[in-house]
DNA sequence: AAAATATCGTTGATATATCAACAATAACAA
DNA sequence: TTGTTATTGTTGATATATCAACGATATTTT
């Protein structure tokens, strides 16, 4: 109880995790975002499904957002602009008029295999002081935290 | 090289950090938000500035950007809300007209500790499962990460 | 079969976050 | 002192992310 200013509780700023989380991931997004806007013409959401869709090619709109956890709305506005961007191909699911299915041109195909040299190689430069132990740690962590988000949000407290 | 589709290099999602921490910052931010702004009337960065003049009382605008991470315009913006809301004074550095120094009124104090008691409870909810020596290895291991961001961002392809 | 319900994707509104340009002031240099 | 440069904070523009409302289509219930 050393450097906490006055009575009632503080927060130890370095010791937040929700706010080292946060700031690390804004820090990361914005740069991701304005390197890739800049050399490659899209944006952090468009590279995200890219990726994806090199992972799971001809999927629907509703799985990516599972998949990555984006919102809908952020998945279908990405979407429209890589179409016009001529990355994706978009055609009705023939089982369910409802969905549609996503797939990469060889355009997107190409640019993914651009963005993924960089996005590797900045992944590469954050983690390579990590011992590899520490990497696991981390890996192992977050897939758990990312498992748990769900709880934290239906906490609901009682005013 | 069991599920990876076809040729050339592609993300492995549940690995790649980046997108984790993306990933996890947005949950935590957009449930942070939303019950914040519901119960409280203040958003997540107008909670966060909070937290920090109670650690700092009577800081300026620059000094939070810096400690906290975010665009001083961001900041600019929610002193200027949480003024109206009463929450903090704003006067002029005597020393530097540039400056100022933004201080907690006592309602702002009060709004403080309320949603210090959410925020504790959410990050506990988060971390509960993760046992002693995981919590310190990510406190550990984010705070080394956050001072890697910049070099990532420095880091400029050459294509 | 008809009505009620659920799912999928689009769109408008809003919150979050950053950058760039700017005005005011301070610090520094010639 | 005067001209140049740097710092501080504000504002407008834009990217990112979510929610709520909606239309269209499927599924389920009655």
């Amino acid at each position: 109880m050393k450097d906490s200013p006055e009575n009632g509780h503080t927060l130890e700023l370095d010791n937040y995790v929700p706010a080292l989380i946060t700031f690390l991931a804004n820090k990361l997004s914005a740069g991701a975002s304005r390197l890739y806007r800049e050399k490659f013409g899209v944006g952090i959401v468009e590279w995200r499904l890219l990726a994806l869709l090199k992972v799971e090619p001809c999927i629907s709109p509703n799985r990516m957002c599972q998949v990555i956890g984006l919102d809908k709305a952020a998945v279908s506005r990405s979407i429209k602009q890589m179409q016009q961007q001529q990355l994706v191909t978009v055609l009705e699911d023939p089982t369910d008029a409802r969905k549609s299915l996503v797939e990469l041109t060889d355009r997107g195909q190409a640019l993914h295999d651009q963005v993924f040299e960089v996005a590797i190689k900045r992944e590469q430069l954050l983690l390579e002081e990590l011992a590899v132990e520490d990497r696991e740690a981390l890996i192992r962590i977050l897939n758990h935290l990312n498992r748990r988000v769900a709880v934290v949000n239906a906490y609901q407290p009682d005013l």
